[in-house]
This record gives structure tokens, sequence and C-alpha cells, in this order.
DNA sequence: AAAACGGGGTC
DNA sequence: GACCCAGTTTT
């Protein structure tokens, strides 16, 4: 078949096949645009089965967008903990708050207007006005960008934005009339659950009669795609400060800074350390307590090792040995006013947690914490 | 154009 | 262990 041919025949039997087919997710049941957006927001790099039960949560926490608007911030940070790329919460937030304040509480459905919120990029902007008001917008993912490559054989790298841009233009071609909800959604559930990243399942796929790729057997080197940088290792030593006297069975947790990394979430205190006294756990704990005296002006006495751990963010490996700590003498002591204080710390026990949003590897490290505490008290199981 | 920004599933 | 996921923002 000739090119116009093969993308009508795309066009036409994707749709069929999704309608037929397609999965019975939540935000699927939903016309509202807010729901929608946020599901949208959700799964930008994270998988369908992580969203379902935050989305469920989130939508019943902030049902419109008039509650995200009024919730407090670390409330939404809460709902969002364990998701990841935080700045997506508060970008949604932030967002939200300007629907709520500048347009009524409507989401827009004008391209100019959705594309300046804050966290709604070219793929976002895209999927909202096409599922939730049904324009020929394209919204291009990683799914459409392996299925619109292997398809038409397109060798350029994914990773340049030019390319998006020219997957763009051929996914906006290939909406067809008043489909365009549908469509997008088809193509990215084609590329979920048939043109996977690896061993595709070509055989059952419902347009590979019109696939380039798979003609030319090439289905599998598509698509072209630049290797990621690996992540930096660092060594970070954790302090598990439990509290005495009036701080009996709480924990000092503190607040990250506003900007970067895990911003604004709560976290055990650590401490990055360099290589030469990496080895031997005397010396990582003493300078834990160094480290923290000095980048925190907080004194903790030297504690008992308690465990290694280890967790990877895309850009950084951290390397972590937990140590059980006593905080030295009185309580933390911010720096004096005027000054700029890079952590907030705070003594919290076991139910006021609830409320606070900690990073994942926190939450491992405490759980780990818990469940030693609590065969010590019940006489220990097994070893 | 490259780096920052989480966390987990899968083969 | 490598790859990748319904990406956006900042540098």
């Amino acid at each position: 078949m000739n090119a116009e041919e093969q993308k009508h025949y795309f066009s036409i039997h994707l749709l069929d096949w999704y309608r037929a087919n397609k999965r019975d997710l939540p935000w699927r049941r939903s016309k509202n645009p807010y729901h929608i957006w946020v599901s949208e927001v959700m799964l930008q790099q994270t998988r369908v089965d992580t969203v379902i039960p935050y989305f469920h949560r989130f939508t019943e926490l902030f049902p419109t967008v008039e509650a995200l608007a009024e919730a407090p911030e670390e409330e939404v940070l809460k709902a969002w903990e364990g998701l990841g790329y935080y700045s997506r919460a508060r970008n949604l937030q932030s967002a939200v708050r300007e629907v709520h304040e500048r347009y009524g509480g409507v989401v827009p459905s004008d391209k100019a207007e959705i594309s300046s919120l804050k966290g709604v990029g070219p793929y976002t902007s895209g999927a909202i006005l096409s599922i939730a008001y049904n324009k020929p917008e394209p919204a291009v993912d990683g799914n459409v960008m392996r299925v619109l490559s292997r398809y038409f054989v397109i060798e350029e790298d994914i990773m340049k934005p030019a390319t998006r841009v020219k997957m763009e233009r051929l996914a906006q071609e290939l909406i067809p009339e008043g489909a365009a909800g549908d469509f997008n959604q088809a193509l990215m559930e084609l590329g979920a659950m048939v043109c996977t990243p690896r061993s595709p399942y070509c055989l059952t796929c419902p347009v590979r009669l019109g696939c380039a790729g798979r003609e030319q057997g090439m289905e599998d080197k598509l698509p072209v795609k630049k290797k990621a940088k690996p992540p930096r290792p660092e060594l970070r030593v954790v302090a598990l400060i439990e509290g005495v006297g009036e701080h009996a069975g709480k924990w000092l947790i503190r607040q990250r800074p506003q900007e970067g990394l895990l911003a604004r979430m709560w976290e055990l205190p650590h401490a990055a350390w360099p290589e030469p006294v990496w080895g031997t756990d005397e010396n990582s704990a003493a300078a834990l307590c160094e480290a923290l005296l000095t980048e925190d002006n907080v004194r903790v006495t030297l504690g008992k090792w308690f465990m290694d751990t280890e967790h990877t963010f895309s850009h950084i490996q951290w390397n972590m040995k937990v140590f059980r700590c006593r905080l030295g003498d009185e309580a933390a002591h911010p720096r004096g006013a005027g000054e700029w204080i890079p952590f907030r710390y705070r003594w919290v026990g076991p139910e006021e947690l609830e409320s606070y949003a900690f990073p994942n590897v926190f939450v491992r490290i405490m759980k780990a914490w818990q469940e030693v505490q609590e065969e010590r008290e019940t006489g220990s199981p097994g070893n």
C-alpha cells in the first residue's frame, strides 16, 4: 500500500481495536476534565498499575478544582507520597489554583491557556484537550513514539526534542475526524498492551498488515534511543534519633529545603560523606555525628549501626549506612534569626508520622526500625 | 542540548 | 542489571 493508505489503514483499524479492547481504567469512567488532568499528571513517567490507587485516593481527598485549590500543600504532598517526582504535585496544585481563580474553576479548553499552566507540557495539554474535550491535538508520550517509530520506521533518536515534534505532526495527521480522544488513547493502549518495548505481540496487532517496521524485521531495533547516563553514586550516613524523657517514643525528623531533590519532603537526618572514611561503622558513625553538627548545628551522640540500604534515583544512587543515635544536649538548635535555615527539625511519634510526607527510602528504614522494636517488646521470634 | 527530578516493574 | 514507564522544568 502507498503512504496515504498506510496512514488511513492505521487510523481506522487502531480506533476499532481500541473501542473493542480498551481496558477499564478509573479515569476512563470520568468525563471530568479535572480528574482527567489529575490522571495525566500522575501517569507522567509512571505506570498505570502504580497510579490507580493514588488516583482513587487523590480524587476522593480532592474531588474538585476548588477542593485541591484550597487544600494545604502538606496534605497534597502526603497524598502524593511514594509516587515520585514531587514537583508534579506542587505544580498541579499551583496550576489548579490558577484555574480556580482565573478561569472560575473550569479547566481551559484552549491550547495556549492550558499549556501555560504549571506542569502542563506538550503531552499533558494534548492529552487533556483530546480526552476531555475531544479536540484534535496530538498527545505524544513514550508509547506513541515507540508505536509510530515502528509502524513508519522512523530512525531518529526519540530522546531528541526535534523527534518528538516530528512525531506530534504525524500523530495529528492520523487523528480520525471527531475521534481525537479515543484515537490518542488507542495509540497509547497499543504501546502498552501490544507494541511493547521488548518482544512486541506483533501477531495479535490490529495494524500489523501496515507496519513497515514489522515488514522489514526491524521491530526489535526501534525506537532508536540514546542510552541514559548511569546515576552517580553517593555515600550517606543516616541518623535514627530516638527521643528520651519528654521525647520518649518519638523520632527526630527534618524537612528538606524548598527547592531541589525531594523538595519539602520530610526525612531522617542524614549527611553525605567522602569516600576515605567509608568502610568501618565506627568511622561512619563518627562522620555522621560530625556532619550533622557542622551542617545543621545538631549535636548527636555516637550510635550503633542499624542497617545498610540503597536507594536509586534517576540521576543519583544513595548508598546509606543507618545508625541509631541520641540527641546530644537539649533539642535541635536551629540557626539564629536572619540566618538561612536549611532544614527544620521536629520530634514526632508514630501517629503524627501519618501526616508527614516521606520519600520511600525513609519509609522503608522506619518500617524496618519499627519491626525490630516490636520484636524486642514481644520477645523476638526466630533469631 | 543536557541535566534535574522518584520510584518501581520486568525480563 | 538494564531498560523503561501516559514528561516537565531548569540550566
